[in-house]
DNA sequence: TTGGGGCGAACTGGGCACGCG
DNA sequence: ACGCGTGCCCAGTTCGCCCCA
C-alpha cells in the first residue's frame, strides 16, 4: 500500500551523516547558516533520494502557522457562490495555502463541528461568506479565534468586509430599462434581511428617483431560489395590469421567474422585459436568453483572500473594501426591449 | 483582537491542581482511567472557565490522525460536479472530519501545491474526482502517499471506486425515447476519453440493440461544456435530415444544444425530442423544460466519504462500489413527445 | 583572534505507558 | 486497588555554543 515508514528528518540526517538542525536548515534554504556546498548538496541529494516529505503538523506545531485558509461558505447549490468561492480558493492555493472547505449553515447549527474547524492551530484565518441568517454568532465565535475576512456583508464589527458594489448593478439594470423607454418597473428582491439585497433594492430606487420616479418604485419579494422567483412571477401575472418589466435580484431566482412567464404564455422581452443581475454560465440558456449587469464574483472571493493573507502577514487591511474594478456592467441578451405600445 | 495567549492543557492542569496527564484523559473521556469525581468535575470548570480549545495539531502530531479529509476536485463550474461535492463534504463533516478542497487540474500541473496538499500528517485520506487528463498520475501520487477513493472513474488500478450508474442512465433515456416511438436517435456524447461518456453511450446502444436497432447507433461528438453542446447542435442542423431525438450525455451540454434549437427556431419536442442526464436545478428552467435521468450524485459523495472513512479506519472497503439505490430515475418534463409523422 | 562549519538541547501541545503511594 | 504523577514520544525549528583552522 502507502509507506507505513516515511523518512523523517533524522533519518535524512543520520543517512547524510549531519544533524537534524542542519538538515532542517538546508532543506529550508535558511539564508543565515553558514555550510559547506558539499556538505548541502549531501544533504539534498539523500532527501531526493529517500524521498523526504516534511511533516506538515510538526511544522506547524513549532512554527505558528498551519498554512491553511478556511473558506466558510453558504449556498453551495447556487452557481454564484461558487464562483465566489473558486476565486478564494484559487488565490490560496496560488499563494501556497490549503484550503478547508465548511458549510456556514452546519457551522451555525453544529457546535462540534464549529469547534473543530477552528481549533486551535488548525487555521491560519477564515474567509466568511455566510448567510443572512444567524451570521452574527458565526462571525463573532470565528473571528474572536483567528483571523477573519467578510464576504457579502456589510458591517464587520471590526472584522474586514469585501463587497462587489452591489447598488451601482441595481443602478445599471435600471437605468437600462429606463433608457429603453420603461416607467413600469418592477423590482423582484431577495429573502427579508438580506443586505444584499437591499443594496441592490437601493440601487433601482435611486435610479428612479433620478428621473422623477422615486413614486414608482414597486417591490415584489421573492428569495434567492428559482422557485420564490416563480412565486413572485405568479403574483405579478395576477395583476389586472403588469409592469413592463422586472428587475430581478439574481439571475436563479431569474430563471424561476422566466419560467413561469414561459409557462404563462407571456412573451419576453415583447410583453414584459426582463433583467437580473450576475451573469452566470446559465443565463444565456434560459427561456430566454437573459439580458444580465455582470459583476466580478470571482475576483470577489480572491479578493478576500488577498487581504486575508496580508492580516495573516500582519499588515492590516483596509476594514471595508469594495470592488469597483471591473465595474458592473451590462450584457446584452434577448429579454430587454422596448416597452409594449400602450393601446386604449 | 483574538487572545494571543489561548490556554494550554498545562494551564488548565496547573489550575485545577493536576498533572497535564489527567487533565488530558479526563477532557478525552478515557473510560478506562479512574479518577474521583470531584476532580474531574474541577478539571472540567476549569478547562470552560480558562476557554480551553485543544490544540488539533499537537494532537494529530502525537496520534496519527489529522480528522481531515482531502476533497480533489475538478469542474467546480459545472453544478453537477458541485453536487457530489456537497455530499462528500457533509458527509464528512458529519463523521467529524475536516475537509480540505483542492482542484484537480492546479494539483496536477502544479507540483509545489500537489506537496503541500499531500505533505505528511495533513490529512487521512482523499476522495478524488479528477477530469479525464492527466488522473494517472493525479491518481498515483496521491493514493501512494495516502488511502484514497475515486468517484467515477473505471478502473482505480487498486484504489476503491465509487460509481453510479451511467449505462442505465443511457438505456433509460433511450428506452423513453424509443417507447414514445422515435427511431432516429442520435447521442451527443462527451469528451473523447471520457470513460463516463463512454458508459452512457453503452447504455444508449444497448437500448438500440434491444430493439434491433444496432446499426442505428449516432454519435456526435460534444462535450460538457454548453459551447461544446452548442457547436454539435448546429451540426446536428445542417444536416439534410434531422434525427427525431437527442439524448444528451449530460444537463450542462443539453442546455446549449436546447439554446441553440431554440435560436434555430426548431421546436421542442414538435420537431425533436431532447432528454438528458442528470436533474440539475436548472433543467426545468432551459429553453424548454427538460426531461432528464436522475442520477443520485449527492449520494454519489457521500458514498465515497463513508468508504474512505471505512478505509482510514481499517476497514477495506470493496474495491468497486456501485450506486444502484436509488436507481436511475426519469423525470418526465416537456421536451419529449412522439416523433413528428413523417409525411412524403 | 576570528570566523567558518556544525552540533546539542530546548521547545511546540498533547497522548500514553508506566509507576508510585 | 484506587487515584494520580513522571517522563518519553511525535517531527521539526531554532538558539546558543563549541571546536578547529
Amino acid at each position: 500500500m502507502y509507506p507505513r515508514g516515511h523518512p523523517t528528518l533524522r533519518d535524512v540526517a543520520n543517512e547524510a551523516g549531519v544533524s537534524p538542525a542542519i538538515a532542517s536548515r538546508v532543506l529550508n534554504e535558511d539564508p543565515k547558516v553558514r555550510v559547506r556546498d558539499d556538505t548541502r548538496e549531501r544533504i539534498r541529494s539523500v532527501a531526493t533520494a529517500l524521498g523526504y516529505v516534511p511533516h506538515s503538523v510538526a511544522r506547524s506545531l513549532r512554527g505558528a502557522r498551519s498554512g491553511a485558509i478556511g473558506l466558510v461558505m453558504h449556498g453551495l447549490d447556487s452557481p454564484i457562490n461558487v464562483d465566489v468561492l473558486a476565486g478564494a480558493q484559487s488565490r490560496c492555493t496560488r499563494a501556497g495555502y490549503v484550503t478547508l472547505l465548511a458549510e456556514a449553515e452546519e457551522l451555525a447549527e453544529n457546535d462540534s463541528q464549529l469547534r473543530a474547524f477552528v481549533a486551535r492551530g488548525r487555521l491560519d484565518g477564515v474567509i466568511l461568506h455566510s448567510g443572512y441568517g444567524q451570521e452574527d454568532r458565526l462571525v463573532e465565535a470565528i473571528s474572536s479565534s483567528v483571523p477573519a475576512v467578510l464576504v457579502n456583508a456589510d458591517d464587520g464589527r471590526n472584522v474586514p468586509t469585501v463587497r462587489v458594489d452591489d447598488a451601482a448593478a441595481g443602478v445599471l439594470a435600471t437605468e437600462h430599462l429606463l433608457g429603453l423607454g420603461h416607467r413600469e418597473i418592477a423590482f423582484v428582491a431577495g429573502p427579508d434581511g438580506s443586505q444584499t439585497s437591499d443594496r441592490r433594492e437601493s440601487g433601482y430606487r435611486a435610479a428612479l428617483r433620478q428621473v422623477g420616479l422615486a413614486g414608482g418604485a414597486d417591490i415584489v419579494h421573492a428569495g434567492w431560489s428559482p422557485r420564490s422567483g416563480a412565486v413572485a412571477a405568479e403574483e405579478i401575472l395576477q395583476r389586472p395590469h403588469l409592469p413592463t418589466a422586472l428587475v430581478v435580484v439574481n439571475a436563479v431566482t431569474a430563471s424561476g421567474v422566466l419560467s413561469t412567464l414561459r409557462d404563462a404564455w407571456v412573451r419576453v422581452p415583447e410583453e414584459i422585459s426582463v433583467v437580473t443581475i450576475h451573469d452566470a454560465w446559465f443565463v444565456e440558456h434560459l427561456a430566454v436568453a437573459l439580458t444580465a449587469v455582470r459583476l466580478p464574483l470571482h475576483q470577489l472571493g480572491s479578493t478576500a483572500a488577498t487581504l486575508l493573507i496580508d492580516a495573516i502577514d500582519g499588515r492590516s487591511p483596509e476594514t471595508n473594501t469594495f470592488i469597483t474594478e471591473p465595474a458592473p456592467e451590462l450584457v446584452l441578451r434577448r429579454s430587454t426591449d422596448h416597452p409594449p405600445s400602450r393601446e386604449g
